[in-house]
DNA sequence: GTCTATAGAATGATAGAC
DNA sequence: GTCTATCATTCTATAGAC
């Protein structure tokens, strides 16, 4: 079809441009040059220009998400229904830093606009990200599940700072990098993964291990 | 003087408004609505909407700086040049956390727009937060003399870690509230500030901790 | 059903009178 | 320093060709 033709290639131009230049730069005139196609075709296809920011932006999370759900099932049902929390934590976190992070000449496109839309987040990327809580609540359950004693209270903020380190590392990532004059190697994405996962770990199991062994940890604390 | 009334007009009007509905939302007509003046008068006093933006930011960001660097010298003098680690990150995650989260009702309009501008990172503002290495420079040489034996990789990924989950709490305020069903208080401003704070001091002393009596830390770790 | 051409409404910016 | 009038650009919507 020659319709599927039209609409693919706007996709395709509108990331690779929103990729590139941000949203704020990039017009639907801009798009539908680099598309070859009419201007009202956008509007014929998508409905507006929000919606068709808002049909990438669904596109690659539905992906993303497929895979964070994926590794937390595998991991689940090789513990019997009850996973290691660094490994829930890395299937929370890991799939979007290996999508955003590595080498920037080997980024595809798909990546550069995930890293823009965590950067710029405009209204429509907003609300898709509002009614993202039903997918968070599936690892709230699996982090319940893999840590009993734990208070709910301290399982959310868990989360929140796991998901806080990942995001804030992609968004920032070109200021960490000028600010640590390269010290800090984000293209080593599984390195990153691995310190995003640590520290979220101790924050979720530090005041558990002290409280089941005061004395030493007391001890350890004193000196 | 005339051009003094109709220039502060400008900036608290714009401020509310923005704060309110958003930088997306808010036309330069809508402004000088609210201030009562004339539309020529945004361009004439601040030269385009951007440098209006950027005004508003600015002003408000120099204040937390302000206050930032100020409990960080009141540390170290105290501590004769070297702060305990603690205390550094409560003064930089500090003031932008008791600036931006509190109860809602009582929340100042700098306050709602601040919180709007770390949500939304137009292009003016994202240009000032990358100027703003150099005022970080000053905590990493803070951090630098209270570790002494941790490297400069694992400072700054330490920095960039608090730094994330205080901004990504304030970003996410909402979602956290809504995905914790309340349970989670974000109005509990200090209790904030002291996860977040606990949780960066781990990040950047657990190692250490774990190098310095590795049999132990073994154990505790088997079991 | 698919696409083009074109019109309409709104916005940021500016020139020039006062 | 202030204001009116106006411009260029943008997104959106629609009428009608293929």
């Amino acid at each position: 079809m020659a319709s599927d033709q039209t609409r693919t290639s706007i996709l395709a131009a509108a990331e690779r441009l929103y990729a590139d230049r941000g949203f704020g730069d990039v017009t639907l005139r801009d798009i539908v040059a680099e598309a070859n196609v009419n201007l009202a075709a956008v509007n014929y296809h998508f409905g507006s220009k929000d919606e068709l920011i808002a049909e990438l932006f669904v596109t690659r999370s539905i992906a993303t998400n497929r895979e964070r759900l994926h590794e937390l099932k595998t991991a689940e049902e090789q513990g019997g229904g009850r996973a290691p929390i660094d490994v829930i934590l890395r299937a929370l976190v890991g799939p979007t830093l290996r999508g955003c992070l590595g080498p920037q000449n080997q980024r595809s496109t798909a990546a550069r606009f995930m890293i823009r839309a965590s950067i710029e987040s405009v209204p429509p990327i907003r609300r898709i990200k509002n009614r993202e809580i039903d997918h968070l609540r599936k690892f709230i359950g699996a982090m319940r599940r893999s840590l009993p004693d734990r208070s709910d209270v301290e399982i959310y903020w868990g989360l929140n700072f796991a998901l806080a380190m990942a995001h804030h590392t992609i968004r920032e990532s070109e200021r960490l990098t000028k600010l640590s004059e390269g010290k800090c190697d984000l293209d080593d994405v599984e390195d990153v993964v691995a310190r995003v996962v640590s520290v979220a770990t101790m924050a979720l199991t530090a005041g558990k291990i002290e409280a089941k062994t005061p004395a030493r940890a007391l001890a350890r604390d004193a000196r």
